[in-house]
DNA sequence: TCAAACCGGACGGATCTCGTCCGGTATCCT
DNA sequence: AGGATACCGGACGAGATCCGTCCGGTTTGA
């Protein structure tokens, strides 16, 4: 019952796209220092945004990726799902092929609301969103030194 | 971003206790039967749930689980906790140690939101909401026969 | 032609999942 | 007292998933 940290990069990674101006083409190499991520870890997590139509890819020299849409037209289900595949909460969920419990089964109806209720909470919420509240961790200590302890929560 | 097979064993054997009268001892044995079950995963999971309160277990010969409390008392939320421990989408999110991205991290307030509807929607939902629809695999089965194809969907 | 940058598959260690097994202990019955 | 019964709890283990890394291949620009 959790996110995976590709899910979470990628997110990052959008962001950081997204505070640029529009159709800008960057490196995976930047980004990835900007929000701290793993280089090559990114790079596959932003292959699957280009597959899914997320993001657009640049190849050879002065290449990179650029976001295929405005900020405000991706939602966060979208991102996520491109990612780690459909959300189900479990096997039967996923697309119909039938509870393997019963015919009327109760836990699968359960699940499938709690299931429906955070794919709205991520369908109603855009990358500009994240991206407008968001500060890269870099930008952070850059500003605090290298202080590596507890992180006085910023912003409500 | 799935429920776990444990999880989902120890609600279905739940179950099985809360049709039963209140009060009512019943082997692992008979329950696992029951659901359909592994007989010695489900002994497991149920330990968890008598170390939270929500069964009573009696050892020896005679000996079992009952329910400690009546089943519109127990909510979905306590049981899957019970044995997945907390739900919590992120890291940080369980206990407040902090976000390790940022200050003011969009990606964790979203994934809380997320998580505190899926903790409202198990909170509502009781035992004997999910005891109340559910008919056990081997009710099905046994009328059905052995026919082990397709299942025609019962009740919306 | 060369270097830059993404593509995509293989690999690998760590962790989690899904159980099983077995000796220990508590309880009941005779 | 002595068994038989049933849960307790820790160890074990196969398999899957997660979290990346690596490297050869391909595309593109200078």
């Amino acid at each position: 019952m959790q996110i995976t940290r590709a899910a979470e990069y990628g997110v990052l990674g959008l962001t950081a796209l997204a505070r640029r101006p529009l159709g800008e083409v960057v490196m995976v190499d930047v980004l990835c220092a900007e929000e701290e991520i793993p280089r090559s870890f990114l790079g596959k997590i932003f292959q699957n945004l280009a597959k899914a139509g997320i993001v657009k890819s640049a190849r050879g020299s002065g290449g990179g990726f650029s976001l295929s849409r405005l900020p405000g037209q991706i939602t966060a289900l979208e991102i996520i799902e491109a990612i780690e595949g459909p959300i189900a909460f479990q096997r039967c969920l996923d697309e119909d092929l039938g509870c393997e419990h019963s015919g009327g089964c109760a836990l699968c109806s359960l699940l499938a609301v709690a299931q429906n209720r955070v794919k709205e909470v991520f369908h109603a919420t855009t990358l500009s969103d994240l991206a407008g509240r968001h500060i890269p961790n870099s930008a952070v200590t850059r500003a605090r030194g290298k202080s590596r302890g507890k992180i006085p929560l910023a912003a409500a």
